[in-house]
RNA sequence: GGGCCCGUGGCCUAGUUUGGAUAAGGCGCCGGCCUGCGGAGCCGGAGAACCCGGGUUCAAAUCCCGGCGGGCCCA
């Protein structure tokens, strides 16, 4: 690795120049070369010289070494600063990227390790909006990612179809006069979640007749036989099947779909409540308000006891959520003897096999050993996860491999709040959605406002086209401009969304990234020679500054590893387009002189590369022309 | 009342995990660049008490403590 090999040069001069522990970092500013040290800052105390005496004397030491792709070695102001040999280091760059190709940036980092990912977990009750959107855009970036760096990964979605959730729906066909099939042109998911579910609570709420109604259905959907709970069974599918088309248009697979009601069927939840109970981990409250209910003691947890104990089972004998989850979890750590069996639902667009949870199933799925298991839940369930966690841990569970991939959810701004219907009070910033009220934008809504608004652009460029192509080549844009959107802000910050905004397709956005990559098509579309990776000579700032950027991806994903941080990349991302629209501004290929052009078709040939694989980890499409 | 998160030009953000050299972008605003590899681009300009106050350090947007403001969760 070319970066690798620059470093440990670096550092080996620092060595043998009497620094024995060399601090080094990427330089802020190419002005101050490839590399810096600081190590002077630190020697300087204990020799009680200024700092930039000592790093003047350690660069005097290292000046007479032999050096390769180290050029030359400064002191400022205490700094120690090594310059690249650039007509070395060029070709470093490019030949390990031209040669690894897909692979490069891969380090293979997590290869014979195993993690689990769990995300989406939308309630089958109604189709996806942008908040659900940004989960599944960053669970499936997380699985790319981890695939990309070596890990297998494998992808799950837990699907809450338990009576709760669904009784609205339910309460609505049977006893409400709600036809079981949409309207024309709507789709069953959207059907259920902006009609019949909006309007069923509704009613719920003003007539306590309904609410007894709703009640004896969740009753009887969680008794597993009748009527209901046969109806529940056939909705839940119908809604996940549009559920998970609408994840398929956003690029996300995945590999297994869970029912949560088979946690409680197949007897999951009972092995983990007896072995909480043998362990005397939970107790049943004799008086007060949660008399008859079996709570978690929490009372040793730190922060958690200052909240009380947390109710898994109720008085009539239901599992909470945090409970179910409990199971769910210790499954995923391999803490059951009970397991899911599975049969076949369907394949992802890429052709990967979708199983699903299946009772009377006759496939085996054997989890094993596995390195980590990731929860992509927004921050709201922080304490309940962290219960989770903890109730691992009491289990003697490896809690630590449990982790809570916590992000903040999407608002709407005023201006979307109103125009949705809502009336916004005064002074307030930011509206939430609500699935109740019907108050979100769909994530198929947002897609075709995008794709309607990217197809405009598409035929002001290019009349030639067919529609067919231009009705692509948008989608892609849309797709490409909402996951950039949603994945670009740091986890812990709220997104508020602003669709005139994010309609916008210049600046720092997915379609930006998407046009650098057919530009550098472009260039080699229209060239015949035959690209190089020696430079000819001293390569200009801008080629440089390209050139530096595509050597840190290997980094980059090293750092993922550890932080699991997706904005880096993105943010990565848009640093390569951007250093490339510099480079294709200040050094003109086709127009070069032979050795030149050459050269500079080597680094197009790179960033297509480059850039091709790091869009390919942020899931946006790319294109040869758009 | 308890716990967690956020606070960087008019607006949105990067940089904070690993403290270092003039705080980096986008939007908007002002002014430039297409018969020359595609202007969904590029260049220049104006615009910042890095929420406030302490502390640690040779060095703080970054670490620690205490406030203030906003959000979330629990009671």
């Amino acid at each position: 690795m070319a970066l690798r090999k620059l470093m440990e040069e670096a550092e080996k001069l620092l060595r043998s120049a009497g620094v024995e522990e060399p601090k080094i970092e990427l330089s802020r500013d190419p002005r101050y070369g490839e590399i810096s040290s600081l190590a002077a800052f630190e020697l300087a105390k204990k020799l009680k010289k200024s700092p930039n005496e000592v790093a003047s004397e350690i660069v005097d030491r290292i000046r007479s070494e032999q050096m390769e792709l180290v050029k030359d070695v400064e002191a400022v102001r205490g700094y120690i600063n090594f310059k690249a040999n650039w007509i070395k280091y060029s070709e470093e760059i490019l030949k390990e990227i031209l040669e690894k190709g897909e692979r490069y940036g891969s380090t293979e980092i997590g290869a014979g390790r195993k993690i689990i990912i769990e995300h989406t977990s939308v309630n089958p009750n109604k189709p996806l909006h942008v908040g659900h959107a940004r989960n599944t855009c960053l669970g499936d970036s997380l699985a790319r990612i981890l695939r990309f760096i070596g890990y297998d990964v494998i992808v799950l979605n837990y699907v809450d179809d338990s009576g709760a959730q669904m009784a609205d729906l339910i309460l609505g066909f049977t006893e409400l006069g709600y036809p079981l099939d949409p309207p024309e042109e709507m789709r069953f998911d959207e059907y259920c979640g902006d009609i019949v579910y909006v309007e069923v609570s509704k009613k719920v709420e003003e007539d306590e007749n309904l609410a007894e109604r709703r009640r004896k259905i969740v009753e009887e959907i969680e008794s597993g036989r009748g009527r209901c709970y046969e109806l529940n069974k056939k909705v839940v599918e119908r809604v996940l099947r549009d559920q998970i088309k609408t994840c398929w248009r956003l690029g996300a697979t995945y590999n297994i779909l869970n029912m949560e009601s088979q946690i409680i069927s197949l007897n999951i939840w009972n092995e983990i409540f007896d072995k909480l109970k043998e362990k005397k981990l939970v107790y049943r409250a004799e008086s007060g308000a949660k008399a008859g209910c079996w709570l978690l003691d929490l009372s040793k947890h730190p922060i958690l006891s200052k909240e009380g104990d947390e109710v898994l089972v109720r008085s009539d004998g239901t599992t909470t959520y945090v409970a179910r989850d409990i199971a769910y979890a210790a499954w995923k750590l391999g803490g059951t003897s009970k397991d899911f069996k599975y049969s076949i639902w369907g394949a992802n667009p890429d052709g990967g096999k979708i199983y699903i949870t299946d009772e009377a199933g006759d496939i085996e799925l054997k989890m094993g050993e596995v390195d980590r298991v990731i929860n992509v839940i927004d921050v709201r369930q922080k304490r309940p996860q962290e219960i989770v966690k903890y109730a691992l841990k009491l289990l003697g569970l490896r809690s630590e491999k449990y982790v809570h991939y916590a992000y903040e959810i999407v608002a709407l701004s005023r201006k979307d709040a109103e125009r949705l219907g809502y009336c916004v009070e005064r002074g307030e910033k930011v509206v939430h959605m609500s699935g109740r009220k019907g108050l979100y934008i769909k994530v198929e809504e947002m897609l075709n406002m995008l794709k309607d608004r990217a197809l405009e652009e598409v035929k002001k460029r290019h009349e030639d086209w067919s529609m067919e192509k231009m009705i692509s080549v948008a989608e892609k844009i849309a797709v490409g401009a909402l996951r950039y959107a949603l994945i670009k802000p740091d986890i812990d910050k709220l997104i508020v969304l602003d669709t005139d905004e994010i309609l916008r397709l210049e600046g720092d956005t997915g379609p930006y990234l998407q046009y650098s990559y057919a530009r550098a098509c472009r260039i080699l579309e229209k060239s015949e020679d035959e690209p190089s990776t020696k430079p000819p000579a001293e390569p200009l700032e801008a080629e440089k500054r390209l050139l530096r950027r595509m050597a840190i991806l290997p980094k980059i994903l090293l750092e993922f590893d550890e932080n699991l941080l997706i904005k880096p990349i993105a943010n990565y991302a848009y640093r390569l387009a951007s250093d490339f629209n510099d480079f294709y501004e200040k050094a003109p290929v086709l127009k070069a002189s032979k050795d030149v052009r050459r050269f500079r078709l080597g680094i197009v040939m790179a960033f297509k590369v480059t850039l091709a694989n790091v869009l390919r980890l942020l899931g946006i499409p790319l294109m040869e022309e758009m």
